[in-house]
DNA sequence: AAAAAAG
């Protein structure tokens, strides 16, 4: 069933996209014609060592699908690559000459080196490094549980250099000490690279954002795109990846901004409760990648200072969160219902690390024949870190606390550089035990959504330096943060979502180092006896009696299990209840795929299927 | 019910 790599993306080239549900009802102004885009590799060439660009001048999204699309048109997609991207931005600086692309830049500033410094690691100092920056056991990564469903999964990669991302990107690649793609990364970015919609659900810690950083950079270095209007005051991103906070929005744009750097590819930031202008001001010296927070977003749109008409790429990193109650209007109307190239003419790709199934099927409005992939952790779910889980009255909770923060100290081993993440529920609650905690002699500072930009900034940098080594914080830390060195996640107050209580302990265990949750359970906790239980379980974590005497007390309300404990999640197209709907035409590309019809996507390997159902 | 996200 698998065969090539060129196979897979012929595949996927000539036949099996999803166009069917996107013809009817989207009408998309047309553009006036633009010459066209000059790719950044490709700015200081003169056009007759340009490979031959497939024609463009109606309305951008519409002759650009055939771009891609057509087997012979040489684009980004297809398995026919002309050598065009492998040269010419190589070798470290990229030279001076003008850029014939973008307007206004002939005086363009010199790119701030997002690398502490620029050199490239000899392979001395890269084996030397290697165990301390991956510290993940890359052996185990054979064992590790992967599902992926859909049409014509293409096949994983096992090395960087397996896949073609382009000299300029590996060499940030090498500049990040990334050795080895991460199990996501394997799976993901080939997906991505054939142009595949991808719905993706992986451990936290596990490098998602790299996984849908490379392909758009990747994307965006190679790709042929109408010239952008210049002139005017609005912009026009060709990638979109949103986020549902702002100091997430920050880390993936610090993140992005390394592994575009000297690639030609501009990224830029967007999120509130932080002064406009200054954006404006980022966004009108040119963005090809724009990293946001949706209410930000909402506005710059409205005030007419971004379109997304030119979207190419839309990345939702946390996705379930992006689609929940709070959240789904904001996107909706990002994604629906502003100028946003419809699906299947863009292509979406959805990370988190837990996908529950109503998530999922609105999530499916938003994709075009897309691939679920779930890969596992290596060795069962959360097996890094160490979950606990005590019987705490209310009133009792800040003398535990103070007896862990004491042990944390005595401990000493882990010295100044050991963190602690104190998880409360609401933001009055956060102010008032970092308060008391101060007042205790316990350097704490807080996180929540009513301090100010800077406060909450201030706080986490404050935090990350080992300068206030206790973050007392409400759910705005629960996602994505990256925190080197919290040996220590503390559940002062439960969550009432299974979902978050991974998120939190996430933030510990990190990139192949172990970590200890520490919750406190009493009364009040009572529907999360079972699901918590579960998880423990499912993570080969010893789960108190009590505990287990509460979860099968307790009715059972919540979400269904996980499948198995090596995933976030599994394919919602593949439980049967939404099998007889019939909807499911919508999904797989109107009868293109025949690999489906059976209930389990044609990529997906029956030989393996003992491994996880 | 709370948290996040615009000002």
């Amino acid at each position: 069933m698998r065969t090539s790599w060129a196979d897979a993306v012929e595949n996927v080239a000539t036949g099996s996209f999803d166009n069917a549900g996107i013809s009817g009802g989207t009408e998309r102004q047309s553009a006036p014609t633009k010459p066209a885009y000059v790719p950044p590799h490709l700015r200081n060439r003169t056009p007759a060592s340009e490979p031959p660009a497939p024609s463009l001048g109606g309305p951008p999204s519409g002759n650009d699908r055939s771009g891609y699309g057509g087997p012979t048109s040489g684009s980004r997609w297809a398995g026919s690559r002309p050598d065009f991207g492998r040269q010419g931005y190589g070798g470290g600086g990229r030279g001076g000459g003008g850029w014939g692309g973008r307007g206004g830049w002939g005086g363009r500033d010199r790119e701030v080196n997002p690398f502490g410094n620029d050199d490239v690691e000899t392979d001395a100092e890269r084996v030397f490094n290697e165990q301390e920056n991956t510290g993940i056991n890359f052996d185990a990564y054979e064992d590790i549980p992967v599902e992926t469903s859909g049409d014509n999964v293409p096949p994983p990669v096992n090395t960087f250099a397996d896949i073609d991302l382009g000299d300029a990107l590996n060499l940030n690649i090498r500049r990040c000490k990334y050795v080895k793609p991460t199990p996501v990364q394997r799976h993901a970015i080939p997906i991505s690279l054939a142009g595949r919609d991808l719905m993706a659900c992986a451990q936290t810690g596990s490098g998602k954002t790299a996984a849908f950083c490379f392909p758009i950079i990747s994307g965006i270095m190679r790709g042929q795109f109408p010239q952008r209007p210049r002139g005017v005051r609005t912009v026009f991103p060709l990638a979109l990846i949103l986020s549902p906070t702002r100091e997430l929005s920050m880390q993936i744009h610090e993140e992005a901004r390394k592994f575009a750097y000297q690639t030609g590819v501009k990224v830029v930031v967007a999120y509130g409760g932080a002064p406009i202008n200054q954006q404006l001001r980022e966004l009108e010296r040119g963005v090809d990648i724009l990293v946001a927070t949706p209410g930000r977003l909402v506005d710059l749109l409205e005030r007419a200072k971004v379109s997304l008409q030119m979207i190419r790429y839309l990345a939702l990193d946390e996705a379930d969160r992006m689609l929940d109650m709070g959240f789904e209007p904001q996107i909706r109307k990002i994604v629906e219902q502003m100028d946003m190239t419809p699906r299947g003419e863009r292509q979406t790709m959805l990370f988190s690390a837990t996908f529950p199934k109503e998530i999922q099927r609105m999530a499916s409005d938003f994709l075009s024949n897309y691939i679920f992939l779930a890969v596992g952790r290596v060795g069962s779910s959360t097996d890094l870190i160490v979950q606990r889980v005590e019987f705490v009255h209310d009133s009792d909770k800040r003398s535990y606390l103070m007896d862990l923060l004491h042990a944390q100290k005595a401990n000493g081993a882990q010295g100044k550089q050991s963190l602690t993440l104190v998880f409360v529920e609401t933001k009055k609650g956060a102010d008032s035990l970092e308060h008391w905690l101060c007042l205790n002699g316990f350097p704490a500072t807080t996180i929540h959504g009513d301090r100010t930009q800077q406060e909450r900034e201030l706080a986490l940098r404050s935090f990350k330096s080992g300068n206030t080594p206790i973050l007392v914080a409400t759910d705005v830390a629960a996602r994505g943060l990256d925190i080197p060195h919290v040996s220590h996640v503390i559940n002062f107050d439960l969550p009432n979502d299974i979902d978050d209580y991974v998120h939190r302990i996430g933030r510990t265990g990190r990139a192949g180092k172990s970590g200890l949750a520490t919750a406190f359970f009493n009364e009040n906790n009572t529907s999360m006896a079972r699901p918590l239980a579960d998880l423990m379980k499912e993570s080969n974590q010893e789960v108190p009696d009590w505990l287990t005497r509460f979860a099968s007390r307790s009715s059972y309300g919540g979400k269904s299990r996980r499948g198995g404990g090596r995933f976030g999640a599994r394919d919602f197209r593949r439980d049967s209840s939404y099998n007889r709907s019939g909807g499911g035409g919508d999904y797989y590309g109107g009868g293109s795929s025949a690999g489906y019809s059976g209930g389990y996507g044609g990529g997906y390997n029956p030989g393996a299927a003992s491994a996880w159902d």
